[in-house]
DNA sequence: GAAATTCCGGAAAAGCTTTTCCGCAAATCA
DNA sequence: TGATTTGCGGAAAAGCTTTTCCGGAATTTC
């Protein structure tokens, strides 16, 4: 009998197929046989449940069904840490694939503490979710999560574990880096000065280290001297800036390892009279909407699609719980460049720097 | 039985009770009372289900418990359209309060479209959420979801709905454009302009008459040629600036109706050569980290404590599904004065502007 | 007209857990 | 020692749906 656990709130119970089967003179399972379109059923009293059904407002309980299938329909989305910019896009492309499957989605928020992430597997596997999706605000290696072995498939997107038969979905930085110096070497421009983000960052490295591919492959010399790390912010941007022109007026682009940065460069560099991009180009990093397309001139930049990645692990999840493609391993998805005014040059990237390059959206 | 709903994925059956009672070497009802701590159980029995539950990794079946108890433990949290920076904090706030009462969230996004919309409603009614709080990426009042009456629970979070029998969470815009006021007269300004968004969005209207409100109360003159309706852009706050200079330079104070054009208003004013705030001063709303703490100088801004939003929506939900305080119609939920430099001034806003003022973060 | 199909729909089990009700055994009391 | 509690744990039902199996009625075939 119905427990105490339910408070007052005394709202109508949902009707079951016992009511329609009731109400339509027929067994129970003629009305799911009848509703679902299976067995043997005259027409006529095909019809008959239908009518009934919708005039008792009947909708299938999903939890019977999912205790009987052995198969709930539903996977957890799980963030490691509190949301980040970056983890809207790749939600919504999470949830696209997912929900093009007819599968629900469980937001679970770690918010940066063990327990709490421990809480909501365990959560989760209690509720028989099909398979579990983590993603994170940054995309460096983390503690693996604590699912038990093989108990639903998981999936890393926009983070890593370091776990070699772990699945980790992550943008192409290397690529990226790559296509930004590309781009840059494209539009004629010999002298590059990269002003990024912390050392520590993984995507930083990677995007460093693109950048040197693009330069060598050209012929041109890599000067670690024109590296300049410091924090994610315009500020510092800014102050790289000044710094970076005392020591060496020669430059004649920045490769910047985020918008943020770029933005910060950029200012500076007007106010100090220089001309963007005829003087210096100036490239980005992260295709942020709201800052690249303010900046004066907008930003040429690179885009992760993080959109693309969040949909490709949506459907890589449900190819796991089907038991197909049981792939491995940190697998990069590819960046695109996206060209707006900040590099001048309104044409494609030399194709040799891999990967297309795409237009910045209008 | 086991239909063949579920291709190949073999993966080891999740332990139940009956395994756990075979081991245990007792029935299932025993186990059942052993791991809730119900009914009369020797201390010795209950050890012996506890080590044979954590042995066979055994974790209930919360299918199962839902289907009985008549509740799942619930909630779903759908948003109308794609998400919005405005999402982020009124989610997290949902969840944290929902994730202490135990509750599971179903994400659902409606992307503008009323079908897919539909179709989640459709979704989260047969998965037996006990509850549903709707959000949206603007405040503005928009067609009531149709959700069939008095079935769950519904909530409106930052999102409105014209329909007096529900409830909506919404910011206080109109307090929060008086708060804003109240601190540049506080700070000695008088001749008080407002850069602001599009006209049609209520929150523009609410803001406005908030600083109308303020200049009123002061004896202040309210001067419609001094208010400027616009895009959310930087641009536009560029654009403004100089139009507004142009036609009036003996203003001494901007409130802009975002951060975004507050950004754009101040490094127009900088490329002119105006101080701020000595000459003239700015305020923002918004409260957007990332863009009010790098403007030069840092902005003082409106928060819209959207994260308290979400955390309301969230425990209000918990009471209406526990049949507690059925309020209904709109709520409006404080903003809060975030002071940084841009207005000059660091010191507490006038009391008489209402709500109570708060430090930047560090 | 009798036998064999074909049609249609009902009965029941399975999926997993919780709770109520009962009965047995041990312990207590008279 | 016989009667009564008390303590402990088992049996079974309920919650909702799907699918398999089966039986009765109608139809066809010889």
């Amino acid at each position: 009998m119905k427990p105490s656990g339910a408070p007052p709130a005394a709202r109508p119970i949902p009707s079951t197929i016992r009511d329609v089967a009731a109400a339509a003179g027929v067994s129970v399972g003629t009305v799911s046989k009848g509703l679902n379109g299976t067995g043997q059923l005259r027409e006529e009293t095909r019809k008959r449940v239908h009518q009934a059904a919708k005039r008792l407002n009947f909708r299938p309980n999903n939890l019977a069904q999912s205790l009987l299938r052995g198969r709930s329909f539903t996977v957890g989305l799980i963030s490691t840490d509190r949301y980040g910019r970056f983890s809207i896009p790749v939600m919504e492309g999470i949830e696209d694939a997912l929900e093009s499957a007819r599968m629900s989605v469980f937001l679970c928020n770690g918010a940066d503490d063990p327990n709490r992430e421990r809480e909501h597997i365990e959560q989760l596997l209690m509720k028989r979710v099909d398979g579990i999706i983590v993603t994170a605000r940054r995309a460096d290696p983390r503690m693996p999560l604590k699912v038990p072995a093989h108990s639903v498939p998981v999936l890393y997107a926009f983070a890593q574990v370091r776990d070699s038969k772990a699945l980790c979905l992550l943008p192409d930085d290397l690529g990226g880096g790559r296509l930004a110096g590309g781009h840059l070497i494209a539009a004629g421009r010999r002298r590059i000065a990269h002003i990024t983000g912390p050392e520590d960052f993984e995507a930083v490295r990677h995007r460093r280290a693109g950048l040197k591919q693009a330069l060598e492959q050209n012929g041109l010399r890599w000067r670690i001297g024109d590296v300049m790390s410091g924090p994610w912010s315009e500020s510092w941007g800014r102050k790289a800036v000044d710094d970076l022109l005392a020591r060496n007026p020669k430059i004649d682009a920045i490769f910047c390892g985020s918008d943020q940065i770029a933005r910060g460069a950029v200012d500076t560099l007007r106010d100090r009279g220089v001309r963007v991009p005829d003087d210096i180009a100036v490239a980005g990093f992260d295709n942020w909407q709201i800052i690249a397309a303010a900046t004066r001139p907008p930003l040429t930049t690179i885009d992760m699609n993080l959109h693309e990645l969040g949909r490709q692990a949506g459907s890589r999840l449900l190819d796991m719980i089907d038991g197909k493609n049981q792939q491995k391993g940190v697998v990069r998805l590819p960046c695109s460049l996206v060209v707006r005014e900040s590099c001048g040059a309104l044409r494609r990237v030399d194709p040799s720097a891999g990967i297309s390059a795409s237009r910045a959206p209008a």
